[in-house]
DNA sequence: CTGAAAGCGCTAACAG
DNA sequence: CTGTTAGCGCTTTCAG
């Protein structure tokens, strides 16, 4: 590999005059200047970062921790994290802590060894001692996709998905409602929410299937018990559970989207491939990414250290056929 | 940060002293070695990998260039490769060259002056001069996921996976077949030669439904010129374009899998979700990862540099009910 | 067994 | 405008 040197000793100057001239510094004999930008092109030269990065400057490194790269949702983020953070010369450092705590403080203390200018992640337990613990780290953190005291975050509102899921289905006349899911949910929450503000009794005309307590023998039950002219919304709490409950509807011959709509979260791929492809909420996923990263480099850059920013972005509903009903009851 | 020469000041002894625990020099004092490891701990001190790397030897960081992380093939693979480094000590930096040859050439650069130990990527284009040009690189490159000349390579047989849905099928006693999506595609050719290995007539008794030349209608043709008997074998080139024949195939209201049977490729996750689950081929993507790491590090520790090794891993067809038919005519 | 010293490639004062 | 001089934190001879 070439180096500063190589390069000063060609010109005939200083290695210091060739750091000015890579470092913009602007006290540079434009004739010196113009020689060795032409070199380093020649010779295809790049300031190597690891010595940079020691004498004290950034190491234009962030890292990323998430549970698993393999799971859609989080390859999502990072790759609008890599995308985001390349445009301002940083590389990214992966790790997968498969939200096991003791992997994820093995990682942030190789992320720390590196010398990594800032940390994106998304912490195994936001709120435990441990990552707590790293709010007076030196070098800043900030939470993704949760919400987290004391940590600059991004993340989207599960809350609001449920409220305007409710909103949409109750106002395509659908008046019985089941969530498919945890019960307890924040998207159950938002959900029910808005659904007693729109006057439905959630005693009677709604119920949580969830995995723990019920089957979807149950769901079916519920469906086969209403009344010919109700129509029934169903909110599931990601797509994959939106499929299954798809394909039990499919069998159980449900007409769709009249006698039942439904709707998924995540916005995956597939719910657009299915026939009647699903309604689903999307997380604005390239947002949260794009967001992070540049609160982190704020951060980086010493702006505003002491304010941490809690970010928390819209989700949106995507109305496919599976609740597209077009004439009312 | 604490340093090395913290250490040492604590421990009352020199800097030089301390480096020699950590680099496992057994020449040092046990005494010295016992306090020197307790105080680590206690300040949990990490040698600074930036150094450490400066002063020539290992960076601990290999880089992986891919198309896109939210690709889930990549990502799966990504994840096991992140698994395996990381029992190594090493860390990963993620670039997504998304296929565009100059991203590509930047990222190498990057990744070279961040003094990697290595890349494992999957080139844009692996035959290319750029490529190519990069076999004579000091940094060890290893190609994954793509069988290339001139470098190490980890990947699958795509010919065999076109081979063993061929065998299978036909084996279940289908006599026509289609093969649906790019025509010359490794898996395709795979799939006709052992077709005609297996006496079939492939001018009539066989299509390629590619994009660009057909549309689904033409398979939907195929399957109603077929004499009631004869049991057609689909062939999709991943499990997205089997989703979509998946619908075809229900809305035609084709019995499956008695008069038509689909097999996908990827083994994504979909595949087990719909109804019915599409058989598809499953590519050790695990291993993939695992291998190619195995590989790169060899050759970081200077074994074996000069020959290049080419695995090709073996598909593995996943039967599930698309293709599961049970009494054979 | 151990300290001193050189140096990895670069940045950042500090004098000119 | 530019060269000199210190290091950054660590590894590695080279003498003890």
């Amino acid at each position: 590999m070439l180096t500063m040197k190589d390069i000063a000793k060609m010109v005939g100057v200083s290695q210091s005059t060739v750091s000015r001239v890579f470092s913009g510094n602007p006290s540079v004999n434009p004739e010196v200047k113009q020689k060795v930008i032409e070199l380093a092109k020649e010779y295809d030269y790049k300031p190597n970062v690891i010595a940079q990065n020691l004498v004290g400057s950034k190491s234009m490194l962030i890292g990323v921790i998430i549970p698993c790269i393999s799971n859609p949702f989080f390859s999502d983020v990072v790759m609008s994290i890599e995308r985001e953070a390349s445009k301002y010369g940083y590389s990214v450092i992966l790790c997968n802590s498969e939200e096991i705590l003791s992997k994820e403080k093995n990682y942030v203390g190789i992320l720390n060894s590196y010398n990594v200018d800032g940390i994106l992640m998304v912490p195994s337990d936001g709120q435990g001692k441990y990552f707590q613990g790293l709010k007076n780290s030196k070098i800043p953190i900030v939470a993704i996709t949760q919400d987290v005291q004391n940590f600059s975050s991004v993340s989207t509102s599960h809350v609001n998905a449920g409220r305007e899921v409710a909103r949409h289905l109750y106002s395509m006349g659908y008046s019985k409602f089941a969530f498919i899911g945890k019960a307890g949910d924040d998207k159950e929450s938002g959900f029910i929410e808005e659904l007693v503000k729109n006057g439905v009794n959630t005693l009677t005309d709604y119920i949580c299937i969830d995995y723990k307590k019920y089957n979807l023998s149950h769901l079916s039950q519920y469906i086969n018990d209403s009344s010919e002219n109700e129509g029934i919304g169903l909110f599931a709490i990601n797509d994959l559970t939106a499929l299954t409950v798809l394909d039990l509807l499919k069998e159980m011959g449900v007409e769709m989207p009249q006698k039942a709509a439904l709707v998924g979260f995540d916005n995956t791929f597939i719910s657009k491939e299915v026939s009647p492809a699903i309604s689903s909420v999307a997380q604005p996923l390239e947002e949260i990414g794009r967001q992070a990263v540049e609160i982190l480099i704020s951060k980086v850059n010493k702006n505003n250290l002491e304010k941490e920013i809690h970010i928390i972005l819209e989700p949106r509903l995507v109305v496919r056929e599976s609740s597209m009903k077009l004439n009312r009851y």
